[in-house]
DNA sequence: AAAAATATTAAACACTTGTTTAAATTAAAC
DNA sequence: GTTTAATTTAAACAAGTGTTTAATATTTTT
């Protein structure tokens, strides 16, 4: 009588993505939950409030995806597939140590600000056990990029130039938590450093913050106490 | 016939806090509501679900507090109003300004771990347009801290010790983002440092954690590139 | 064009939400 | 000890929650 499309994106055993075939209808929806959750929370949204808002009906959150819990794992597959490749490819570049982590910090900052409410999202809707099942296929992106950090940092150091003392894995959440705590004071640091438009808040990110991080980041990685 | 008792931190004209009194009753239906904001969020925790974990009546809340909304303002007030005196004190000590800065990183971490609950709050609960009214005091106080921090860099630059080019308004973002950041993927970083028990993960921050962001911080304020 | 599969709908489901009420209990004041 | 005030309670309130159902409409396949 119906069919439950769960159009999850597939995995091999490498845990590569192959495809993520969500038709256009739930896209439109996916792009809706996101902006949703992302300024109101999970919890804080209603699949009324979505379907309202992507003129659909409220059953066919359910149709489509089989519940809202599920609706986010979907999301989640929606906007993170291709973030490895990209990783991966910045790897292969011919460029010194340094220069690979700052196009990895431009990358990562111009990524997330790009696609602010899936990162808002990740960054605080997983922290409860309740959701630690989603977590899973998160848990193996997070792995993913450390190891991409790692290869370039251990390049460095072999070459001489990066310092060894320095803890790895602490790196990612200096990069990113410096760009999430700003954006999460949005309107704190709007006020403070006259950001008085979308275009300006913006640009701010895309220059001076990116600077910011990239100069503590090389800083972190160079200065000999 | 009853009695809104609303306790709020009373403010003079410089806004210091005088005092706030909130009773025995209070006190203990705002802790567990801090333990369940922060395990859930301000909407995925009911006034029941509060209710049954401080074994109190669930019209208590509304008595005692007003509404759901006020509860989490008088959670904020309990919470924030010596901060700003502890800092203010440190300004006052002497000390080298790289010392104080090391001084003021792990106070700023000891106390957010320390208070956990409602620091991960504030960090994610007042970003939605819909509670920027509560977002006055706190603001008042994020402005208060970045001046503190502001008055022993400019110091340190004033002694020749620290570079002059770094954007002293970023540095908390990069202090306070790092620390959440990590804590936000909790789960992730027990498993890949193999922090087992909360007192090996409490001491991986007060140890590791701090060192790195002192680490970071001081290579970023005393590197020449 | 007929039949089968897919998409969409409004209505109902059972349940949870924050808040209020009015009565019952306890504590304080006189 | 009586009266007044403060606290606590169970019950009810209207509104909102995620999900399911069965009927209808649309599209695709034969």
């Amino acid at each position: 009588m119906f069919k439950l499309n769960t159009c999850l994106v597939l995995f091999n055993e490498n845990s590569i993505p192959l495809k993520s075939n969500f038709n256009d209808k739930q896209i439109q929806i996916l792009e809706v939950a996101e902006t949703l959750f992302a300024e109101k929370g999970f919890d804080g949204t209603s699949i009324r409030n979505i379907a309202k808002v992507a003129k659909i009906n409220i059953a066919m959150v359910s149709y489509y995806f089989g519940s809202k819990e599920r609706l986010l794992e979907s999301l989640i597959v929606y906007r993170t597939s291709d973030l490895k490749n990209q990783l991966e490819n910045l790897l292969l570049e011919d460029l010194e140590p340094i220069e690979k982590i700052n196009k990895l910090i431009a990358l990562y900052i111009n990524r997330i600000n790009s696609n602010r409410g899936i990162y808002r999202i990740l960054h605080y809707e997983f922290t409860s056990k309740k959701r630690e099942q989603n977590l899973q296929a998160f848990s193996e992106l997070k792995k993913g990029n450390l190891k991409s950090l790692e290869t370039i940092i251990e390049e460095g150091q072999k070459k001489g130039i990066f310092r060894k003392d320095v803890i790895i894995p602490l790196i990612t959440p200096t990069i990113l938590g410096t760009f999430f705590h700003f954006h999460m004071n949005k309107p704190f640091f709007e006020n403070l450093l006259n950001l008085k438009t979308e275009d300006l808040y913006n640009n701010y990110i895309k220059t001076n913050l990116t600077k910011h991080i990239q100069q503590t980041i090389k800083a972190l990685l160079i200065y000999e106490s």
